[in-house]
DNA sequence: TTTACTGTACCGACTGGTCGGCACAGTAAA
DNA sequence: TTTACTGTGCCGACCAGTCGGTACAGTAAA
């Protein structure tokens, strides 16, 4: 009992550094998916440490071990959720021919596939937001970048107005508040793709 | 100590009866007015009972005199809500002539109104979002109702279309996500505005 | 007397986070 | 081959704080 034999203690913890990853990396993504369903599942206020810990079938401990915070868990949620959101957007243009609003048109198509395909992202994205700015900071961020993308190529109006009705969908799906039946959804989502891929005569005269 | 002498935990609870209001109509005005200066100024996560009484500078037996639970609360502060929404919506639309649309086009400039006004919707929408399901249907079913509303006298595509594009900012600015600066924002919403007025050429070719 | 509270004390459940310790793989001296 | 030791990865008990809710005595106006 004298003094303390083990568990360092003594470093000077330098301030949050890069946020070093702990543990096994499968550990990690283990827990990263435990944390997701988790959150599809019950909802982004049951996602806390014990029920990630006990659907990861690891311990509280072990979580804690790989992320030193709650926020750091939910930060490489965050990270991996976008890096799959951009990597898809990504695939589907590369079968896009190489032409103008290519981009658009490909985040277009991978905002509104069938959403109970298990992309994941939505219960996640409500636990970030209901959280620390800086989380949120960092979505902001990935949605500008995301704009820029898709607004490269073709012209703004275009761009604005596919990208807000786009995410008009999406985040009203998130949120399980769309009014649109089925037959409903498809044709806007026809519609949302049209508008990717033809500029509007001006429509404001 | 011996046994446990307070904590009745006999009642049978009775399943919630039509929720009667208690207490003055006043007191219950000013504790959600507090519930909402909570929200927005601490977010949706500290959006208590005892900082909703403190704010209301009343006690949390009062509150609770009011509002039997938490979700009674967030449900009358729901309801208030959706209702000023309704209405402000109704006012705009009488103040536009009466032509096919009408409703839509109201809707539309309601929701693209300067965002930092006090409309006070945010903070709480998230704070409901992220909670009982019940209280989400309710949103849900806003949503539907005011769907039926503008999509009244107008074309499918056309209230469709306005309604992802105007919920897609709405709900991005809500969440602080928007990509737009002010200039962009604001032929954002000149488009929006067009897109309410008038049929677009059919774009599914 | 009733209504509408105030004010305070307290309970029980839950939550994020800490801490001591254990199993085990590797290693390397004996 | 055995023994001793080290660092990693993780367990699980525990802690302090928070929150919704209860209980109840007192009070002041109607």
């Amino acid at each position: 009992m004298s003094a303390k034999p083990t568990t360092a203690a003594l470093k000077p913890v330098a301030a949050k550094p890069p946020q070093a990853p702990r543990g096994r990396p499968s550990s990690r993504e283990t827990m990263l998916d435990a944390a997701v369903a988790v959150a599809l599942e019950q909802g982004a206020g049951k996602l806390t440490l014990d029920a990630v810990a006990r659907r990861a079938g690891a311990s509280k401990g072990g979580v804690m071990y790989n992320f030193p915070t709650k926020e750091a868990l939910l930060e490489a949620l965050l990270e991996r959720l976008t890096s799959h959101n951009r990597q898809a957007s990504e695939a589907i243009a590369a079968e896009l021919p190489d032409q103008p609003g290519r981009a658009l048109k490909a985040y277009v198509m991978n905002s509104v596939r069938d959403p109970d395909e298990d992309d994941r992202v939505s219960g996640a994205l409500v636990a970030v937001v209901n959280g620390s700015p800086e989380l949120l900071q960092r979505v902001a961020g990935y949605f500008s970048q995301r704009f820029e993308i898709i607004s490269g190529d073709v012209s703004f109006d275009r761009a604005a107005l596919a990208h807000v009705a786009t995410e008009g969908l999406w985040l009203m799906e998130l949120f399980q508040i769309s009014p649109f039946n089925a037959v409903q959804r498809a044709r806007v989502v026809q519609l949302l793709s049209a508008l990717a891929e033809q500029d509007l005569p001006d429509v404001t005269a």
